[in-house]
DNA sequence: ATAACTTTGTGAAGAATTTCACAAGCGCGG
DNA sequence: CCGCGCTTGTGAAATTCTTCACAAAGTTAT
């Protein structure tokens, strides 16, 4: 398959956001029209995004919103659940760990690691934060296949390698930091500076 | 001036984070290509993302550090301190009201607000959550320019009009649905379901 | 002062992404 | 079964973004 752009997996992420919505209002069948006011796009858009996997929408009537979540849904591989590991328990760990969204949307968090020793077996609902010292020890039970890094910015490359050894292929990197990894290891930065800056440019040139 | 692509700006934000990187090591002086490999691209992309402002180097020798960080300072708008409220007291909205990062940037949460009566009152540290019912009456005094949206989806739009009717400028979108404000009023999104499903596909079609 | 290096700033080329626009397909009413 | 209205799927055009490549300008060594 040739290489799909990144713009267009995050427009699928929205449109299936789109689609439980309309599907929840018992709707049954949708346009591209509908789904791009819904996803901030053009109608043009979501057709070109979806017509990179195939064909899926009946000319004259649109996208039968059960069978479309379903191609999406098996696009985006969410097919299966995934386990999470996140690395670093402190206020944006603790936040990650306890968002429902994660389980909600098919990501276990099974792990929970942080070097400081008073954080070390400090229960977290069902989970125990553990010693990073375990985190490759632990790496065959776990299984981990995404980690979420969220420690001190010094630190950040290094355990990022060590997720890396421990088995890890994708990396939500929440530390503003350019992380270096095997270009196998997928890597998605969230970096809260960067949408705060981009706000303040904007009220600047325009507001 | 001619307009400014996003990614620039986006960039330009990391280019700023590496700079405070390179000054607290001591170095004077800086490259486009170390600049590049900080920010995770390439020199050529550093010096036209520069040059769209002006131009702050010296040939055969770099940018000053010192320089550069007042220049994009300036640019980005951070020559001054925003004023920020949270739109829901919920989990998201506390982890971001303790989140150390706002006021370190120049971004200080003045207010936050919540419709549910069990935590109107409640205290957050200096603050206190306040009855979203007086959104509109604060406005005047707490002059926001930036309101941070963390409620349930289903109160979103309402909630973003709301704050738009506030005098609020400018939107932090933590909530998964598209908003719909003026033109007026940037908005920034930021979505974990999206960073999460676009590593579900990178594993799914590579790894 | 000169030569050898280094690094910027920028047109021009190239690549990627988005938008346009319309033929073709499908459903419905009569 | 025919015609009308609607909506998809998609080449082609337009636009936007990135990379290339090099002259110009500054630095350093001698």
């Amino acid at each position: 398959m040739k290489r799909v752009a990144e713009s267009t997996i995050r427009r699928l992420s929205l449109y299936l956001t789109a689609l439980e919505e309309i599907d929840a209002r018992g709707t049954r069948t949708v346009s591209s029209e509908e789904l791009a006011q819904l996803g901030g796009t053009t109608s043009a858009q979501v057709r070109k995004d979806l017509s990179v996997f195939g064909s899926f929408g009946k000319r004259g009537l649109g996208y039968s919103v059960a069978e479309l979540t379903a191609r999406l849904r098996s696009i985006l591989g969410l097919g299966r659940r995934w386990r999470v590991c996140i690395i670093g328990a402190g206020k944006v760990g603790a936040a990650l760990a306890q968002y429902p969204g994660f389980p909600e949307r098919g990501f276990d968090i099974v792990a929970v690691y942080d070097a400081d020793a008073a954080r070390i077996g400090e229960r977290w609902g069902d989970l125990r934060v553990r010693d990073i010292a375990t985190l490759e020890t632990d790496a065959r039970d776990l299984a981990c296949d995404i980690a979420v890094l969220a420690v001190p910015a010094s630190a950040a490359q290094r355990m990022a390698e060590r997720a890396v050894a421990a088995g890890v292929r994708a990396i939500l990197n929440f530390v503003p930091v350019q992380l270096s990894v095997p270009r196998n290891v997928a890597v998605r930065n969230v970096n809260m500076a960067v949408e705060l800056e981009a706000l303040s440019f904007a009220l600047t040139n325009r507001g």
